[in-house]
RNA sequence: UGACCCAUAGUAUAAUUGGCAGUACAGCGGAUUUUGGUUCCGUUAGUCUAGGUUCGAGUCCUAGUGGGUCAGCCA
């Protein structure tokens, strides 16, 4: 069974071993990853990524990293470097330089002369409006441009004059010849350049005229030597606009390899949404701090958030690589970052929301020094010391005045463990003039210390402390799914921000934690015992520090 | 009144390419536990429909149904 799952190959793997298997090969290819230098990345883009260079890594090959920046009105180089660092942080390394749509302009340009002298081009004087309406709908076919016909002389010179900037933005394109009845709209004589009189973060003002992505794109795989293009399911039916692109060309142009585009179906994942567009509209409106908010989908607000480049990776390898519409649920991507933080997040002990308890028959002054272990998961990762007091915080919830049968933490007359430290009883529980719980009065079992426990006693119930001389005070932020919808952005009548939980931020500005933060640093994950996993926000400033809660722990006793 | 793609437990994904439908997450039950965590064991639950080919169909064929994509000078 562990030998044919390891056999088990997704069909890009399998397309993938039969090209090899075909040119007598056994590795060697290229993949790419090409972003749109226009947002920020997301889970879906991580999929992607982990794709492409996992592909890569296991058939011997390399993955390029290249921007597709044929757009410079949407396009910033501020995304170009967020775009690089959360690659990097996902734990990858490209192939050779950053490559740029933009660094074969000149090449394209050189095809796409080479198209109209072939007859295969035209220049289009057609107004927007007029193309639009001349390309048909997809049930019925369109009709030719009365341009269409111009001889090559005069297409090769008025698309010169395009590209030097003597005509208006919008006033002409180049076209490709194909058929304006194809069934395929991609094929009705799609448009290659269109005129934009704007600069470019990196070609700066020479160009006027900019290639359309069809155009683009295979050709850039093609100059790289991409063996295998992959892309979402919704490039599918360009493929065939991207394999006669690449017929045309090599008739003059032969490219060794050939590239192949293959789709796959790109992450969704429920709770939330994944297009840039949404994306960038919480962002702008401010429903979000930024795209890196810990609610975001994005890679880095999962980075602020908590989560490790080896939980997304193994998520993005879990989900696996289909061509069927899917919506992953949330508590994947929750499981395997609780499965990585579980074995490498050192325990620590933090109180919410607090309680007081005072030991009664433990000696006013005295405090002690407990030995606890970082992570019962890593026997590496040693212990620490963590002074105990008469005075501690408990977390409120783990208190009941009237509890249940099967609540094992504390309550009037009842016995539990401090973690690390001793048996107490609550004896007294004193109220302030609202009626409210403000501090339990207990006594604790001397020999009943962690480790040297010879009071024979057993409790079903094991609860986190503060103590209250030594502790320290933090901000922490509790973080809820961003839409309370599993599919927000899928209702025909209703707009997805309809769907935002209001919830989806708490802050508590005043946390207990053990002393033991102090060292903390941004970045830095913990798990607080039974709390959760809380990671190090940016926004700490010296000694005052800020926590993300990650993800909680999983509750066996689902209360709430 | 088109073309193309897709359809396996609640979710996602396998099935040596035509040979006992498996895995993960979620759910449920139990054991262990100084985190109601972890770990371990058990368990519920599936091939869209109808025909056809075949000794044998999740897999091949036909039709249907359902879902998705395509009408940017976006990518």
């Amino acid at each position: 069974m562990n030998t044919t799952e390891e056999k088990s190959l997704n069909f890009i793997e399998q397309i993938i071993e039969e090209d090899l298997r075909k040119e007598g090969k056994t590795g060697g290819i290229l993949t790419r990853f090409p972003p749109e230098p226009n947002g920020f990345l997301h889970i879906g883009h991580a999929k992607s990524i982990v794709l492409n260079f996992s592909l890569a890594q296991k058939y011997g090959g390399a993955t390029n990293l290249r921007f597709d920046d044929t757009n410079p009105v949407t396009e910033d180089t501020r995304y170009v470097e967020a775009i690089q660092e959360d690659v990097r942080w996902l734990g990858y390394e490209w192939n050779g330089p950053v490559r740029y749509a933009s660094d074969y302009f000149d090449k394209l340009y050189e095809f796409a002369v080479g198209l109209i002298k072939m007859g295969k081009a035209y220049v289009d004087d057609s107004s927007l409006e007029e193309i639009r309406r001349m390309r048909g709908v997809p049930t019925a076919p369109g009709e030719e441009s009365p341009y269409r016909n111009r001889s090559v002389e005069e297409n090769l010179d008025l698309f010169e004059r395009m590209r030097s900037g003597e005509f208006e933005e919008g006033s002409r394109v180049l076209r490709a010849k194909i058929d304006m009845a194809s069934p395929n709209m991609h094929l009705r004589d799609p448009i290659m350049y269109r005129i934009l009189h704007k600069h470019h973060y990196r070609t700066g003002d020479k160009w006027h005229i900019y290639p359309m992505y069809d155009w683009a794109h295979g050709q850039s795989d093609a100059l790289e030597g991409i063996t295998h293009s992959i892309c979402t399911l919704e490039f599918e039916v360009h493929r065939p606009l991207y394999d006669w692109y690449l017929d045309q060309i090599e008739t003059f142009h032969p490219f060794h390899p050939r590239p192949k585009q293959i789709e796959f179906a790109r992450l969704n994942l429920n709770y939330t949404v994944m297009s840039k567009r949404k994306l960038l509209q919480l962002v702008n409106e401010g429903h979000v701090k930024g795209w890196d908010d810990p609610r975001m989908p994005t890679i880095s607000g999962l980075r602020r958030r908590g989560y490790s480049p080896a939980s997304i990776r193994n998520f993005a390898e879990r989900v696996g690589i289909a061509k069927r519409e899917n919506v992953i649920d949330v508590s994947l991507l929750e499981f395997s970052v609780r499965e990585d933080l579980n074995k490498t997040a050192p325990r620590v002990m933090a109180v919410l929301n607090p309680l007081k308890v005072v030991i009664t028959n433990y000696p006013e002054g005295q405090t002690e020094e407990l030995e606890i272990e970082n992570n019962p998961e890593d026997p590496a990762s040693g212990s620490r010391k963590v002074p105990f007091a008469r005075e501690l915080y408990i977390e409120r919830e783990d208190f009941m005045e009237n509890p249940p049968k099967k609540f094992f933490r504390l309550g009037p007359g009842r016995k539990v463990r401090l973690k690390g430290a001793y048996i107490i009883q609550c004896d007294e529980v004193i109220k302030d003039g609202e009626g409210k719980v403000s501090e339990l009065r207990c006594t604790y079992y001397p020999e009943s210390r962690s480790g040297s426990d010879t009071s024979g006693i057993k409790v079903k119930g094991t609860l986190h402390w503060v103590a209250v001389p030594t502790a320290g005070m933090v901000e922490v932020r509790l973080y809820d799914r961003l839409f309370m919808d599993p599919e927000p952005d899928n209702h025909k009548d209703r707009d997805f921000l309809e769907f935002l939980n209001p919830d989806s931020l708490q802050v508590l500005p005043e946390v207990y934690v053990e002393p033991s933060l102090k060292s903390a640093r941004v970045g830095d994950r913990f798990q607080f015992m039974r709390k959760g996993y809380f990671c190090v926000d940016p926004d700490s400033k010296g000694e005052q520090l800020v926590f993300n809660r990650t993800v909680t722990l999983r509750d066996g006793w689902k209360k709430r």
